[in-house]
RNA sequence: GCUCGUGUAGCUCAGUGGUAGAGCACUCCCUUGGUAAGGGAGAGGUCGUCGGUUCAAUCCCGACCACGAGCUCCA
């Protein structure tokens, strides 16, 4: 057979050869320096026959990035073989110990294992230490095919993880096993590729997590427990990595919500239940005060509803029951059950029935921070993130269809100004489009609702430029969705706002518009949340800034520090006159030091430190000191006001 | 919800089968110092909750509650 280089050069090789018979072929260098291969741009071992008539690449020990997932699947073998070692010198025996799956993931790979005693987070030190001494043994991994048969036969009666994934293999593809060293190392049902000796895997690796995890990951499944670990091709990933998990550590919303007093929960309250303390409720309310301000100028009326309402509302809205697993069970009044609001459009339905509606009162759009209630689950609870109780940047645009488009823009822009404003540029929209081939259940049928507006999301998408991707079957049953995602400063992608589009269920609560002709005719209504939930939003806001929130946000703007007591009646004032101006600022009078003082205000990141001196005092001015940039010098308290003033209008 | 881990002062965390400690923060006193910690004293805890074992439990056991990691779920 014949396989062709880079070059388009074309390589003779006998039937069945691998990535290793072709470099060996090259020449002995080559052979000794590779570690995987591309075949028809795919990732390939050493170890597997080669298509015929591949476009063949050979990776080296040069560019070790490329053949990463290659060493960080060998890497799960070793460490399935490390536990097979650091158990049998616990005095197991090999078979007590039962294995799911290991494969590799973003940044490293991790194995499932059924163990006869759990393995400790402080063990996994011994573990790694074994799985170094492994890779210094450097064996040679080989690769075999077998038939079910005898894959069935190896793990018959010692593993039945291994022994259902055999099962359930098709019938088509060959099995084949990897074995690294000899028969007494490790072996294991694999589809590859791996690299073909273990000393070829860098020392940048690195266990990280121990955690269970439901075999085939449902809840009905044995649980296992399963160890993380990250790999990288050089000490400067590994190190970069680590770095970000550390800098996450640092900026989690919820360290620096209680280091910085923002919010907190009790156990008395209820868990998912947030208390926003001072501060952080003066930021949140800025929040509103800004997206309150915005909405009106894009045309938005603000309108206001209960957090409780009667079971036939959510029976009406089809979230009962449907969706009553996320709702708080319900409150029985006078024979009548009451819901909290998991949502608001059903209310937002129903102030648009409230009156006549004719086409010259489209689009309508109506707005509110409404606080909803849901039944997370008590696991997927965290911080300020997930919440059971939350407050919504809720609203709901009801059009005729043939204005769906022209609403999207303007969603759509008003996310980017927004997000503008709040320095966020690391974002996209995902347009999610239904799958009725998988899920006809929750999708339906295809027809003209979902094409018409499909299209019409997608000509907003175009005619603004935003950058977006497809998902295919993320949509909602009523309609398709364009979800906002964002990266986070620590690179994790997050999803913080949605926007949805709903042809079903206005005709559930009879909404209806008179239109040009006199007829009657439904709106479509467009659920958009531009900030998600202030919840979440203020949690992502806070990782995102560190803390460091802008001036126009910031609840302390500025804190005077005098050098000696002399200097309060001068501090005194110069605060009065700041407060005058609509400035939020404050005197540390404490008895500390100077330097004591500043140290304070910049763990408080509060945006400016204000020192007063005798000579600040003879010049009217205040030397600045800047959160995070240091000593800027005297400045005159007339232009530091306006500075201020200044930021605040643009808010930066 | 599930598995594992954790719960001691406002915060970060030591510690012990004989009812408890540090640092920071707080209060007071001394210090009046020019850009990230001056010194001293004091106050502060039902050791998450309830039950069990024990002469004795913050410590051992059980249940519950909460938090964390992961899994799962997400109209």
């Amino acid at each position: 057979m014949q396989v062709f280089l880079p070059d388009g050069k074309a390589l003779d090789l006998q039937n069945g050869a691998t990535a290793l018979d072709a470099a060996s072929l090259i020449g002995p260098k080559l052979a000794e320096q590779a570690i995987g291969a591309r075949a028809n741009g795919k990732l390939w071992d050493l170890l597997t026959p080669l298509p015929e008539g591949a476009k063949l690449e050979i990776l080296t020990t040069r560019k070790p990035a490329e053949a990463i997932d290659l060493m960080r699947h060998t890497l799960a073998h070793v460490m399935a073989q490390a536990i097979l070692e650091v158990y049998g010198s616990k005095g197991f025996a090999r078979d007590s110990i039962k294995m799911g799956v290991g494969p590799v993931i973003e940044n490293g790979f991790y194995y499932d294992f059924d163990l006869p005693e759990p393995l400790k987070f402080e063990e996994l030190e011994i573990l790694e230490n074994k799985m170094r001494e492994i890779i210094a043994r450097d064996l040679k991994l080989s690769r075999y095919e077998v038939t079910r048969e005898q894959a069935l036969a190896e793990f018959a009666g010692r593993d039945r993880y291994k022994t259902e994934l055999i099962e359930g293999l098709p019938d088509n593809e060959p099995m084949t096993f990897y074995r690294q060293g000899s028969e007494a190392d490790f072996t294991d049902l694999c589809r590859g590729p791996h690299i073909p000796r273990t000393g070829l895997i860098p020392p940048h690796f690195k266990l990280t997590a121990t955690s269970g995890a439901y075999w085939r990951g449902s809840e009905k499944n044995p649980m296992l427990q399963r160890i993380y670990g990250v790999a990288f091709a050089t000490a400067a990933e590994l190190e970069k990595y680590l770095w970000q998990q550390e800098e996450a550590k640092k900026r989690d919303h919820r360290k620096l919500g209680k280091d910085m007093d923002l919010f907190t929960f009790s156990d008395e309250v209820g868990q998912g239940l947030p208390l926003w303390l001072p501060k952080g409720a003066f930021i949140r309310k800025k929040l509103e005060d800004y997206m309150y301000e915005k909405e009106q100028e894009y045309g938005y009326d603000y309108v206001i509803s209960p957090h409780i309402t009667k079971e036939a509302l959510y029976h009406r809205s089809g979230h009962l029951p449907y969706y009553a697993d996320g709702m708080y069970a319900p409150i029985e009044i006078e024979g009548e059950n009451y819901y909290l609001k998991p949502m608001n459009c059903p209310h937002h339905h129903m102030i648009f029935a409230a009156r006549p509606k004719s086409y010259r009162d489209l689009p309508a759009r109506y707005a509110e921070f409404g606080t909803v209630y849901r039944f997370e689950l008590s696991g997927a609870l965290t911080g300020l993130a997930r919440v059971r109780g939350f407050t919504q940047n809720d609203a709901h645009i009801y059009c005729a269809k043939s204005q769906v488009k022209e609403e999207f823009i303007k969603v759509i822009k008003l996310f980017e100004e927004v997000y503008k404003d709040f320095g966020i540029s690391d974002y996209w929209f995902r347009l999610s489009l239904p799958d009725f081939e998988n899920n006809p259940e929750k999708f339906g049928e295809p027809g003209p609702n979902w094409d018409e507006s499909i299209a019409a999301i997608r000509a907003a998408l175009e005619e603004t430029g935003a950058q977006f991707v497809e998902g295919i079957g993320e949509a909602t049953f009523y309609g398709p969705k364009l979800d906002v995602q964002l990266r986070t400063v620590v690179g994790k992608e997050e999803s913080i706002a949605t926007n949805q589009l709903d042809f079903i269920v206005p005709s559930r609560f009879d909404l209806e518009f008179t239109n040009a002709n006199g007829e009657k005719e439904t709106p479509v209504v467009i659920h958009r949340a531009i900030m998600g939930s202030f919840d979440r939003f203020f949690a992502f806001y806070l990782e995102h800034t560190a803390g460091n929130f802008p001036v126009w946000l910031a609840p302390e703007q500025a804190r005077i520090i005098t050098i000696s007591d002399r200097h309060l009646d001068y501090a005194k004032q110069l605060e009065a006159q700041m407060k005058q101006q609509k400035l939020r600022v404050t005197v540390d009078s404490s008895s500390e030091r100077m330097q004591a003082k500043i140290r304070d205000a910049e763990i408080a990141k509060v945006p400016f430190i204000l020192i007063v001196g005798d000579k600040e005092i003879l010049e009217n001015a205040v030397s600045v000191r800047e959160h995070g940039k240091g000593d800027r010098g005297k400045v005159s308290t007339t232009s530091l006001m306006s500075e201020i003033h200044e930021r605040v209008e643009k808010r930066i």
